[in-house]
Formats: structure tokens, C-alpha cells, sequence
DNA sequence: CTGCCATTAGACCATATGGTCTAGACCAAA
DNA sequence: TTTGGTCTAGACCATATGGTCTAATGGCAG
């Protein structure tokens, strides 16, 4: 007991995230959503009338602040822009280890398939801005280059680790921008 | 007359390979590559009896080979390693321009989604190789890791470009190496 | 209790898709 | 000319998929 499960929308908004970051938007079918909730269709197409896609987009966004939520956790509590940049990768590297669907970056695959790819350029700025926020707290000197190379460096890293299998290309990933 | 249409294999690899890099595997689908090509399904069938996985193989393949003939092409001519990765980003960046498929690089979707993800590392570690042998063969002091951080950069560069329509953070990529 | 509304439930449908199969065209060797 | 193999052609099929529609269900305001 004590389930306290979270509304049929956001349960059904988070298996869609995983699923597309895992296999990607034509690599996901309605079907998966549903079995992965057991729930029936009607209530998918209830809170998303314009189906898959318009799912897709709420993962899409649910994903997005997931990544915030992890750049802010990553730098707040670090002494310098370098250090939470460690930080972030380290906290990347560990939930590559850990679960199948963060083998890659939520948002590439929607990013390079899939109805909503114009969609995706505002959420990875969004990102890079809170980073860059991050690295005007820190002092450093260059905000914005910083975290745009943070990000470049970081997306690169991980779609290599992802081929490789292995976190250590993301681990690595801070000494790259020494 | 002198037109000397490539061979039907080539054809349909050739097309695939286009279609796949543009909308990835599960958003390609034969009957796509069949019309791109304007070939009969029996063609597809004979020349890859395993259907489409085959083909996405032999379209990952070409992919690939043609990656290398450009980091060829971009280092030889190079004065030193630093030149020659400014020409390769500027040779990604006009294709970018230029084709719409080359909007990403070729085998990401194919990384990210598909039967034979698997089978993509041996080809990315196939251009890092190849980069660290120009490296080497242009006096770089550290020619592994060299090739490593320009592929890292270059992939995360050209999502980004992705993303915002733009090819400028694929030119800006040789200085982020500095 | 009653009526109303949001939600759940899943049968049902049209289409798209990957794949098979048989018939015939083409071509080179005998 | 015949024969045998390769390749082209496309009709055909089973299944998967996204989406619609109507019928319950459940809770809550009156």
C-alpha cells in the first residue's frame, strides 16, 4: 500500500520518455506505451488527443526538465564551473551504468527521427542556458562558450559510449575541455 | 547514352543508406527506398535476402566508407592536424548546407535505433583510427587522443547544428579544440 | 439517491509494412 | 536454338500499427 501512484497522465508520460530515448519515436509503438502501463488505449488517447505525437512531446518535455533538474543538482552544490562539469558527467556516466533507456541522451533520438524535430532545439538550449546561468554563478569568464562546449563535448561523449557500450567516454569527457 | 547507371545492389544501398541517414531505421521503410530507386520488391529481396536489417547493413557500410574517403580527402592535403580538422568541418559543414540526409551524421540513427546497433562502433572506431593515422602521420604528439576528441566534438557539434537548422557549430568545432 | 462528468475499457477499423512466391525477361554458354 | 542460371516484376499475404467509437465505471455535487 502507500502506492500512491502518480496520475495516469505523467505514468503514461513516463514510459513514453523512456521508450522513445531507448528505441526512439517510429521505434516505439502506442502499444509499448500501454503495455509497459497497462493501461487501455482509451485513457491514452483521452489525455493526449492528438496521439503519439502529442505524447511525444510530453516526454520530450518531462525529459527536458529531468535534464534541468540534473545540470542544477550537478553545479549548485560545486566550488568552480570545472568541478560541476565533473559532477555532470559523473552523474550521466552513473545512470548509463544503471539503466538501459539512459544509454543515450533523451532528446537525440527525437531530435533525428520522429514528427517533432523542430521542437528539440529550444529544450537542448534550454540546457545550455542553465549551464551557462551555472557558469555566471561560478565566475566564470565566458558563461555562454562554456556551457555550449560543456554540451557539444558532452552529447559527443555520450553518443561514443553509447556505441562503445561503456560510460568511460563520458567519465573522460571534463579533461576534454582542459 | 554515358549514363552507366551504378549496378541495382548499388542503387538500393546507395538510397538506403540516404533514407536511413535522414529519418533512421524504423522511419525508413522498403517500400520508401523502393520508390527512391524505382525497383521492384523482387530486386530488394534477391540482392538482400534478409530484407532490411541486410540492407541497413550494407547502407551502414557505404555510409561508412564514404566517411573515411572525406577524412581522407580533409587531412591529406593538411599542412598540420589543426588545418586538417578545419578542413573537415568545413566539408561536413557544406554538405550540411548542400543535402538535406547530411542535416546528421550518417550512422547516428543507426546507432541509436534499429537491429544493429551493435555493429555501428566498429565503424565509428573505424574513423577515429583513421583520423589518428593522419594525426600521426602529421606529427601529432598524442595522435589517439587527438582523433578521439575531434570525433567527440565533431558528433556533438553537428547535433547541435541539427538541432538549430544551422551548420555554424560545425565550423565553429576546430575552435573549441584549441 | 440521482444525475453528471471525467475517465477507463477494449472491440473494432483502415492502412502501412515487411516479407513470400510465382512468372517471366535477359543473357551467356553449349 | 536450346538450356540454365541470374535478375526483374509485382501480385499477394499476415501482421503490426495508429487511431476511432461506444459502452461501462466511478466519484462527486445537488
Amino acid at each position: 500500500m502507500a502506492d500512491a501512484q502518480p496520475s495516469t497522465r505523467l505514468r503514461l508520460t513516463m514510459a513514453a520518455a523512456q521508450l522513445f530515448q531507448e528505441k526512439g519515436y517510429h521505434g516505439t509503438s502506442v502499444a509499448d506505451v500501454l503495455a509497459m502501463t497497462s493501461l487501455p488505449k482509451g485513457s491514452l488517447y483521452h489525455h493526449f488527443p492528438d496521439g503519439k505525437a502529442d505524447l511525444a512531446r510530453a516526454a520530450a518535455k518531462l525529459a527536458s526538465d529531468v535534464m534541468l533538474d540534473i545540470v542544477t543538482a550537478a553545479y549548485e552544490p560545486a566550488e568552480d564551473f570545472t568541478q560541476g562539469t565533473t559532477r555532470l558527467a559523473e552523474k550521466f556516466a552513473r545512470l548509463f551504468e544503471r539503466h538501459a533507456h539512459w544509454r543515450a541522451c533523451p532528446v537525440q533520438t527525437l531530435l533525428l527521427e520522429g514528427p517533432m524535430e523542430a521542437e528539440m532545439a529550444p529544450l537542448l538550449q534550454g540546457w545550455i542556458d542553465a549551464t551557462a546561468t551555472q557558469a555566471t554563478r561560478l565566475g566564470h569568464p565566458e558563461p555562454d562558450t562554456a556551457a555550449t562546449r560543456v554540451w557539444v563535448t558532452l552529447i559527443g561523449c555520450w553518443t561514443l559510449a553509447d556505441a562503445q557500450k561503456d560510460p568511460a567516454p563520458l567519465r573522460a569527457m571534463p579533461g576534454l575541455l582542459l
